[in-house]
DNA sequence: AAGTGGTCTAGACCACTCT
DNA sequence: GAGTGGTCTAGACCACTTG
């Protein structure tokens, strides 16, 4: 199979082969998980030195779109998996302590003008929303709500919830086929309701870290709208810059 | 000038001479501003090829040590200009208004126990404290609390304080000679105090976001302390995961 | 025009992973 | 051992900046 790359002018060899091969990885070509073909093959197909088709490569790798593994090959990126909101938080002893997790609520409704903005939708649309307590040794610390859009989320509106897994986003991507590749967590303050304080184990008025996330799948469309409260006390978080 | 690799087993040769040139910057060689001899110069003197003396610097740039600029050549990187604590709160009529500054106190003091364990100093050592008030067209909004160490600072300490730039770091690079490199800043929430409150024109114990933020030099000494107080409800920030 | 970094090539060899 | 990505070389040519 070859190839012919497109080059606009004042446009890199490497820049349009990376954007060439990123589309391909839109179009579904190789799924999140599956291996690109070799270097030598990919450089053979599409004309060009060794190190060109490994510098559109790297290029990729540095966007997040793939992962390379030495001496097994290069992937596309499967979804997000180690992005909790606790790490906003000092909660518990410090010590890597796994959080419990009980789903409070689910139920199908139409969007809020605000969730349909996030979201990307039409106002009115059908989302589900979940509300999820996260604790740690019984002392509840983060409330989440989250409001997916429904067509798509739809194997996760009916059945059990309480055996659902610790982490949404690997279960979003084996049940509904949905693979959150990037997220947006906007931070700021606010305070609690007194059901959301009930819940928190907070007094109503409390002040608390609002966390809202918006994420998105590969091909850049927001798939999930989550916003995350806690104990104000408790947040923290260290930015380096450079 | 021909210089010799040591090669530890396991490591690649780019990244040796890395190591090598981050080295002779530390060692004042090429002070901040100042060029790198170009890329075929330094190549030869190594003994390496082009390619392989080209990746080390592309390494030094990615870690933010010096700055390649196409046609003119390879600089180390200056101070930090553009980190203002004013990015973490949204203040003001969202134009790009210019933040007026005033310096509200300066003194002479020993270091407590915390400062001096964030500057890496011994309790007791000599600082400057500086407090200075940043406002938005005369709305007072962020109170910030500076500690730098004294024998190095000593060109800060006397003289007239209100013709100081709003910038502090340029400052410190071409009165004292520090130039900061790298920071970290540090995200909490908390109340101010009666004195600070008055300053910033709110109640005191209201909710205020503090950002403590400790700032370093080339050779990653920290050269400054800072906490930063503003209004809890005008905090926001955003953090992209992927 | 001279000097700088940026792109691209062709090919050799090394290091890691799997079976 | 076969297949993958990682390192390194030598050299040609291009693009940008400055005098």
């Amino acid at each position: 199979m070859s190839h012919v790359l497109a080059l606009e002018p004042g446009q890199n060899r490497y820049a349009a082969l990376a954007q060439a091969l990123h589309a391909r990885i839109l179009a579904g070509e190789w799924p999140p998980g599956a291996a690109l073909p070799a270097e030598d093959v990919l450089a053979r197909a599409y004309g060009v030195a060794l190190a060109t088709l490994r510098r559109a490569l790297e290029l990729l790798a540095s966007r997040g779109l793939v992962e390379r593994v030495h001496g097994r090959g290069t992937f596309v990126r499967e979804s997000l998996s180690g992005a909790t909101m606790l790490r906003f938080f000092r909660f518990g002893s410090g010590t890597g302590e796994v959080p419990a997790s009980r789903v409070v609520s689910r139920r199908r409704l139409p969007a809020s003008a605000e969730v349909a903005a996030r979201l990307g939708i039409g106002p009115g649309e059908p989302v589900l929303r979940i509300q999820r307590l996260r604790s740690l040794g019984d002392v509840p610390c983060l409330l989440e709500d989250i409001h997916l859009p429904l067509p798509l989320f739809e194997p996760l509106a009916e059945g059990d919830a309480s055996g659902w897994d610790d982490l949404f986003y690997p279960m979003y991507a084996r049940r509904c086929g949905v693979h959150v590749h990037r997220a947006s967590d906007d931070i700021g303050f606010g305070t609690c309701g007194a059901a959301q304080g009930q819940l928190l184990g907070l007094p109503a008025g409390h002040p608390c870290a609002k966390v809202q996330r918006q994420a998105f799948d590969l091909a850049g469309r927001c798939v999930e709208v989550r916003t995350s409260l806690g104990d104000a006390h408790a947040f923290h978080y260290t930015v380096t810059i450079t």
